[in-house]
DNA sequence: TCCACTTTGAGAATACGTGCACAAAGTCGA
DNA sequence: TCGACTTTGTGCACGTATTCTCAAAGTGGA
């Protein structure tokens, strides 16, 4: 019988799990830095900022990779996790938009984990095309399609002005961009079968301030009592 | 009878209505300049990219602000909305750990929103304090204390390495900091009464990459099909 | 082999968030 | 004043996420 393309399309995975799972990822890695060679979900939890409970569940979506009495194999569950994550192969990334943020995000040297490669940066200023950051020169937003094809771009990061993201955004779907990672502070929609993640900061700090403010906030609290 | 100190110690608002005031927010500024009196659920919705009955139940936590048969009267929303944010005062934010990021941070001007200014920038490396950015000189973070107290600093943003976020964030809430944006790729905690929301570009991208690899991402997809 | 101990995996209870559907409350023209 | 129409506010049903709890499955020492 014919099986289906791919790696791992068997049960469904939570998408609150899905969010988790880079945690126990991260976790992982360090633990199997220090050599240790197996992990408890107290443990794990623990290195995760979370509780022990949701990480078995959690890690039982995956299968049942844990040992009762002993835990879970850091390797075994670090692969595991690598592969369900996509982290076992390389994903070429493009940043739209080199102002400050994008020319930061150019040079980032943390998206921390293998896989990830920027591979292009675009602009649609003519004055910044042919500049380069780092190992990349800037390219126009006009060879876009071109590039993404070429290169095997799957997901794109979207550091352009607001009034100009939803374009771009489109223009990255149309060029075949699955993904897109977006910090333009505009609402921006993408059609079915392309993910988009949101980073914002103004609704960050707008949240952190609705929450300083009900606790009283006139003035920023001295830690006085601190214990 | 006295009443409570500060503005709304009211109603409970539930976490995901608060991290929805913001679009609410950002699409009635947009509205209001347009000089548009009123505005309905269904166009609220649509602006901020959610559907109508969330905008109906999540302003119905903060009151009864709509008029049946026409709708929300825009300026005065608006202005309920940023007094429930605490955007009609003035948060003097600082950037700890002057790298690329913070950099780039310390450059943006798209804070977007009134309310937040950026008043004091901080780095542990001494080549770095006394360099400006703007119009803000680095400052020693040994000086942290001292300047958080002086310039009424309640909200820091965290931009320094991995390894070192817990002792920089400790350090802040010791200096009476409430509210930390934490961009540092590491777990990180902090006392009940603080608020600390994180960004992790790294999470987000293998998120993605989980995905997109479900999609049966071999090579990207050109969008050949489009109609 | 047995027993005390550890730890997972999953059922069940609970909490939280979403979205439908509709009565209630308003507008506006005749 | 009436009746057609619009739009809010909310009760309710449903789905998702979290957490508690404990049997089952393992270890290791006697």
């Amino acid at each position: 019988m014919a099986t289906e393309v791919g790696a791992t399309p068997r049960r469904r995975i939570p998408e609150a799990t899905v969010a988790r799972l880079p945690l126990y990822y991260r976790a992982l890695v360090e633990t199997g830095e220090r050599q240790v060679p197996t992990i408890s979900s107290e443990r794990l939890a623990e290195l995760a900022g979370v509780n022990a409970a949701k990480v078995r569940k959690d890690l039982s979506y995956l299968g049942s990779y844990g040992t009762r009495g002993v835990g879970y194999d850091v390797e075994y569950l670090l692969h595991e996790i690598s592969r369900e994550l996509g982290l076992t192969r390389d994903w070429p990334v493009a940043i739209v938009g080199i102002g400050n943020l994008g020319r930061a995000l150019a040079n980032y040297r943390g998206f921390g984990a293998r896989g990830f490669r920027v591979v292009a940066l675009f602009d649609a200023d003519t004055e910044l095309v042919g500049r380069r950051i780092g190992e990349l020169a800037v390219e126009s937003i006009d060879d876009l399609d071109r590039v993404v094809a070429e290169r095997g771009i799957a997901i794109g990061i979207l550091a352009v002005p607001a009034a100009v993201a939803q374009d771009v955004a489109d223009r990255l779907v149309a060029a075949g961009v699955g993904s897109i990672l977006n910090f333009a502070p505009a609402v921006c929609t993408v059609p079915d079968g392309v993910s988009m993640r949101k980073v914002d900061l103004a609704i960050e700090l707008q949240i952190l301030s609705f929450y300083q403010l009900r606790r009283g906030a006139g003035a920023p609290q001295r830690a006085e009592l601190r214990d």
